[in-house]
DNA sequence: ACGTAAGCGAGACGGTACGTCGCGTCTTACC
DNA sequence: GGTAAGACGCGACGTACCGTCTCGCTTACGT
């Protein structure tokens, strides 16, 4: 009994026509008045839920990163030893499944809060996984870690959105993963094609 | 007559008061009566320039591209042989002079527009430094370049964001390229602290 | 069976509440929440006993009038033969006992539906006495009797009016009735102070 | 230049919807919509104009109490004298020209503000009158004279809405006036039909 | 140099959306 | 069956900005 099942109905309602609109419209362009009339709910029952639409965008936005996190989790830890990439790839099935909501995330919509949780999130995961290396195996970082995990990050995040947005039969998972380990390995210059410096 | 002062004159204090208000109090927070009042220009005088806050920030984007593209386009060239990291080293510096711009466009102010706008012109000068690395040096590339390409943006752009945003005196330039440099030609495992992959 | 004992006691209290709140604050200010706030009551249970709050009111001033008119009817006989003032000695002895509904009903509250309804049931006995007059005493009225009955009952509510606001201890009722008869008796221009017309 | 032609326009069709509009359905029935829609006006120009409802109708009102007291000041004077009834006549020549503003007004409308605003006006011309009769008469008034005003102001009034709310051809204003100079001079007594008391 | 076309400020206006409040209806659980 | 608690759809509130529109005043340009 710990929530009546109107309210759960209610919500449920309100947070997918929201992700709908986004992705029809944009959040910006979206008046409260419309979500509510999708998801055919009164305007004044909205406020009793969210504070505004932004609160709305960022609630979604939290249960997504949770649930992310759930999948993420049992996943971290293995990859502390080296590099296998298997947290992102359960971050790309994520999104595979949840592909709408990580495109309005992604794009940078909600005047970009969304995406600087979502950013955030990463890096906390990405330091989580520093300092799993650097204990286990003993290795110091050669350049600034700062700016190492913000070039990681950075990487990550733009090849995601950049996936999720493929209307076509995207590249499978498997093979993103691929790629970004071989680039994370070798570097951007093999990658062009050169060979490695003297 | 190419323009008459005042309307010069007013367009300068339109741009500097949406600049100087984007960083107080965020692009989406402003209404068409603050950027005027600041500016010291009456409501109805904005329109008969803009016809809204966002053609404002998009005109004030493109003239801080275009500015960056005349600082770029003499080193391209250069850079399209090797990796010399001077067209970066051009963008931190221009990123030094316009530090405030930088910053909101890179946040994703207003709806994301701008940040996209340039996330653009970046893909662009590296689609081109692509090009002439393909022809000048007969190499072809090992991963899809597509997804080369974003990742390359991305990292780029993650890593100018969080330099400006630095508020202690920041890291130089010149040891931002360098490390740069560094994470292109060797990749992130060797930056972590690893050895060559076996 | 008649009425069970919680519901009479709901209804008193909405009564009681309505009128207390109203002196306080006036009737359109008030919500229903409100009453049902100082009735100690919940919100539900108000609209099952009544439609809205002015209905309530309504059935507030019913009462009164019904109570009133018991008062009334034992010396309206009387007062059909001559003018014995009896009929607004009770009325003002009514008001001094119901002096807090009194003055709510004669300020015009709630639309001014509750003091129309006071003033036809003051013309409804006016016109009974008028009716008595004509009969036993063989008189015709000198003027409109239309016009005579509305100045009466406008004059009878505009002295109650003046009397139940009046906070400082008020002028007793009887010597209110003995003006009112003298002024019935010999009209305005002697109690102004003018002898006898010409 | 004193006040823009548009201002103007505006302000006097709000009034007139106003009006009308409380005529067909009563004050507290109107929304702000209701009456800008009328008055075919945005609903942010009216409160551009006046706080809320309330405030237009009190405009109204005082607009009305002006007129009249232009209509009255030149009779008062005279009827200080005696009981000429001419101010009687010209207020009621003014409800005759502006019928349905007198209605809406003293039916008690907008929460009998309007209407006490009429009633205090009336008392001030009423005490005026008084004073002028004391001083030049050198009469003193045989009952309380608060009393007596409040008296008086209440029959004017009563007779003045039953006046404007007939709808057939009403009794000629200068018939009412001399019925209510029988009965101030001769008291209600001798106008139900009886003879001058013992 | 100066008359005139422009740029400009002030602010009224019709709109749209906001976030809040109160309504009257309803469901659920308690006693 | 009367009640309390509270979710809900609805409609109005008063506010904030929007983009458009006169209206006069001021200012810089072109002849």
């Amino acid at each position: 009994m710990a929530e009546d099942r109107r309210v759960r109905k209610t919500r449920k309602a309100l947070r997918d026509a929201l992700v709908e609109l986004v992705i029809e419209r944009g959040f910006t362009a979206l008046s409260v008045e419309d979500i509510t009339q999708r998801a055919d709910v009164g305007r004044a029952t909205f406020y009793s839920h969210f504070r505004d639409k932004d609160e709305l965008f960022a609630r979604v936005t939290a249960d997504l990163l949770a649930e992310l996190d759930d999948r993420l989790r049992p996943v971290v830890q293995d990859s502390a030893v080296g590099f296998t990439g298997k947290p992102i790839l359960q971050m790309l099935r994520h999104a595979r499944d949840e592909r709408d909501l990580y495109r309005i995330v992604l794009r940078g919509e909600g005047d970009g809060k969304p995406l600087r949780m979502f950013t955030d999130a990463c890096a906390r995961v990405a330091a989580q996984e520093f300092r799993g290396r650097s204990e286990r195996n003993a290795v110091e970082p050669r350049i600034d870690p700062e700016l190492l995990a913000r070039a990681w990050v950075g990487e990550q995040v733009a090849v995601l959105q950049w996936w999720v947005e493929q209307d076509a039969p995207p590249m499978p998972a498997e093979e993103v993963v691929r790629m970004l380990l071989d680039l994370a390995l070798r570097g951007r210059y093999w990658a062009t094609g050169f060979d490695t410096p003297a």
